[in-house]
DNA sequence: AAATTATATTAACTTAGTTTAACATTTACT
DNA sequence: AGTAAATGTTAAACTAAGTTAATATAATTT
């Protein structure tokens, strides 16, 4: 099916009947973006909920000086979209561009309402799908709040390696909430304390 | 009924039959307690998902070196709990303390297991709740990473002015992620510029 | 009302992080 | 391969925010 690998990622939280599976795959698209595209643009409806099966996408947030901060990178089996965007069907703060040619699950916001209607168990799913959302933001916050930027660096370091080497290391300090010189003065003092 | 204040809340969200209300009351504990007292301690299991019926909390991170800061408070019409810890039933990072004397509608880890089983519009209930929660998170992000101290305090006393005046100002600076002297430097530069 | 305790202010000094700008290196393009 | 564009580094001057410590004010308790 050409939803397996939702499939796989959905088996950790529910047990999907075989029709249950077909009417999913008939109701979800999938899509194919170029590096360098976008998924949505602040000020868009953000018409999809996505599941990234492969490549890396940035979720980033435009300040009226035209500064962009970066809210999140997604990678292979996680989600991305702009929530308020989507649920709302309202007009987007954010961008989410593709860092790499992505493939993505889309589903759009009729669908959604449809696959709760008709698969109660996406319901649930999709429940749990947010609460570690909230739970990941939350933690965010958290360490803004209490580390300093070397500190912050450090554990983006740690908990996802793969992502330092695919994306370009100003990404890297705009996520960190940090100016890309600030990142490479923090690196090169690491360097030197070993 | 006891738990009439979530109902009325409720009702913006999903329509209960009289049963389904009658079966959420009988199994929903309303709880009281003073102002100093804990919801959940660090290290705890969170036993229980919160609605506040009148009262505030504040939930908050004590790091490494001791230092409290404030992930959010919870006022009259609020959801709160370690998110975390509840659903995993795993130790808290969190701690939750009352910051006036409390009322909450209180719901178990098995209680709401329970009532997603029986009561299948509730899973739609409290994902809709995760969502805006999650939102929300994800705009503070937004707001540390793009806003100066002096804006973010600008923006909280707009959007959450009857929590200014409940509570004390060093822990707006903790929530602002900032220090209570630098708070105080801002308001007096305030208070100048006008 | 006096005395504690909790909260808030002010100011001098320090530090983490920004800005600007010049230069270096890598990646992509013809 | 050679050039342009994108990304990364370094350093000096600057600014936002933190630290410390002394003092002031407000809220509670006796």
């Amino acid at each position: 099916m050409k939803i397996d690998p939702l499939l796989n990622y959905m088996s950790k939280y529910v047990s999907l009947t075989e029709e249950e599976k077909a009417y999913l795959d008939s109701k979800i698209v999938l899509r194919k973006y170029l590096k360098g595209q976008y998924l949505v643009q602040q000020g868009d409806i953000c018409k999809y909920e996505c599941y990234v099966v492969s490549g890396c996408t940035k979720t980033s947030y435009v300040d009226d000086l035209g500064q962009e901060h970066i809210i999140m990178f997604s990678i292979e089996d996680w989600w991305t979209s702009d929530m308020a965007s989507f649920i709302n069907q309202s007009p987007a703060d954010f961008n989410i561009q593709f860092l790499e040619n992505t493939e993505l699950i889309a589903i759009s916001h009729d669908v959604i309402e449809d696959l709760y209607k008709h698969v109660p168990k996406l319901e649930r799913f999709f429940r749990q799908v947010v609460e570690k959302a909230f739970i990941a933001s939350q933690k965010r916050v958290v360490r803004n709040l209490s580390m300093t930027a070397k500190d912050r660096y450090l554990f983006f370091k740690e908990q996802y390696p793969e992502i330092e080497q695919r994306i370009p290391q100003y990404m890297v300090a705009s996520y960190l909430g940090i100016t890309k010189e600030f990142l490479s003065k923090i690196k090169s003092q690491l360097i030197m304390d070993q």
